[in-house]
DNA sequence: CCGTATAAATTTGTCAACAAAAAAAATTTC
DNA sequence: GAAATTTTTTTTGTTGACAAATTTATACGG
């Protein structure tokens, strides 16, 4: 992965651009960073005891997949994105996440059903005991675990990207309590997909996405109104 | 795009990554640059009057895509992908591409169908006039300006690579004469764009995908029995 | 007290030098 | 003459230093 490989496959002690990359990535879904937040290149060499070059490589990664803004001489930002970003990535979503579902069903073996039976589970659980945390990170993998089924590197990569850039987008315009998915909708997935109903499990994923989006958009124009109101309330 | 931005709207002088990294894609497309060529640093810093830092940072970049392999302390090279990779990139062009399809005859205004329609005989011209490079080049191109008419930049950036990765695969198992694309494909598929189509775009973009693979899986059964050939007859 | 202007400190961008590894060339040996 | 070994050259990876820009802090004047 990555195109990126090493001669020898020795112990490497030290992080390389794409460890760096998938622990901000991870971060990131789970609002441990949220947009806007400022990434100082000193702060990330101390954090990952690394130096700065391979810090100033990692940001570029990140800035290429629409996680990081980069400006220049003003440093790293985690993205925050506009509205009209939140509909792409929802559009592309819906594009690509629901063949990547029909892939996944039609791949799945017996084993790769149960794995993410577990994975439900544990989300279930998180959710039960109150952890939003793991229950946010798990609810986003779900989605990321899903496409790693479809054993194909590209749409995995991509979905990854989806996915979190998913999570900066609720941070941003979703409601205080919500979350990236709704449990019982995975669930409705995984029954199609223990089934190899590819069809019915892409359509539930379009249905899926639709909601998660109508949530966003719903509390921006909650958003909207209070604005309104605050506005009117100066006269 | 690609999350870089500058403070002051300066003339540029001096190339940016990304600048860098859409003329390797470029002479990828048209098979400059032939998969396993090695991209030395020294060299690229030459070709476009840039530092070593620049240079690495765009290799970076396209290794994150795919399009380069980078080797520790052995350099870069244009990607030659095997045969599951190439498997896995028309698997994802499926996944996507029709759907990007859709997506375009929906928000195509009829400027947009008009510039497709220019495109389209250019590249019958540069097929006509017998000029390879060219058409070769423009017909990787339709993929990529099909997918910009879609407005979403996600999708433009995944088709672009994926388009690239293909030149490369045609380069590796395709026979002599194969091209990236038929061009007659195309106006089928630009008929149906313009009469606003949207499902019959995306069916006549499957089998446009599914006829260029054909294409390249009969001519690596070629290869085999020539290898086969070899073996035999040196016994 | 607040806004503005100046100065200090921090942060980012770039370059050059150096170390380590690999490739190429020359030498030796059979 | 060919294969193996050593030496030289080239190329890559990393570090540190320095310049440029921005941010923060400080001083000044209204």
């Amino acid at each position: 992965m990555l195109g990126i490989s090493e001669t020898q496959g020795s112990t490497n002690d030290s992080l390389d651009e794409e460890a760096i990359v998938d622990r901000i990535y991870e971060a990131v879904i789970e609002r441990q960073l949220p947009a806007g937040t400022k990434l100082s290149e000193t702060a990330l060499c101390d954090a990952f005891g690394v130096g700065r070059m391979r810090i100033r490589r990692s940001l570029l990664l990140l800035a290429s997949r629409n996680i990081v803004d980069l400006q220049s001489n003003r440093g790293a930002y985690i993205a925050s994105p506009t509205q009209d970003e939140a509909r792409e990535v929802f559009q592309a979503r819906r594009a690509i996440e629901p063949n990547v579902c029909r892939i996944a069903t039609e791949q799945a073996t017996t084993d790769d059903v149960d794995l993410l039976a577990d994975h439900l589970n544990n989300e279930h659980a998180a959710h039960s005991a109150g952890d939003r945390r793991l229950a946010i990170r798990l609810s986003g993998l779900f989605h990321v675990k899903l496409s790693e089924i479809s054993g194909n590197s590209i749409l995995t990569r991509t979905v990854k990207e989806l996915v979190t850039r998913t999570s900066l987008i609720i941070g941003l315009f979703g409601a205080a309590g919500t979350e990236n998915c709704r449990a019982d909708e995975h669930s409705k997935l995984l029954t199609a997909i223990r089934v190899g109903e590819s069809a019915e499990a892409a359509e539930q994923m379009i249905a899926h996405l639709r909601h998660i989006e109508s949530q966003i958009y719903l509390s921006t124009d909650q958003k909207r109104a209070v604005d309104l109101v605050e506005i009117f309330g100066k006269k």
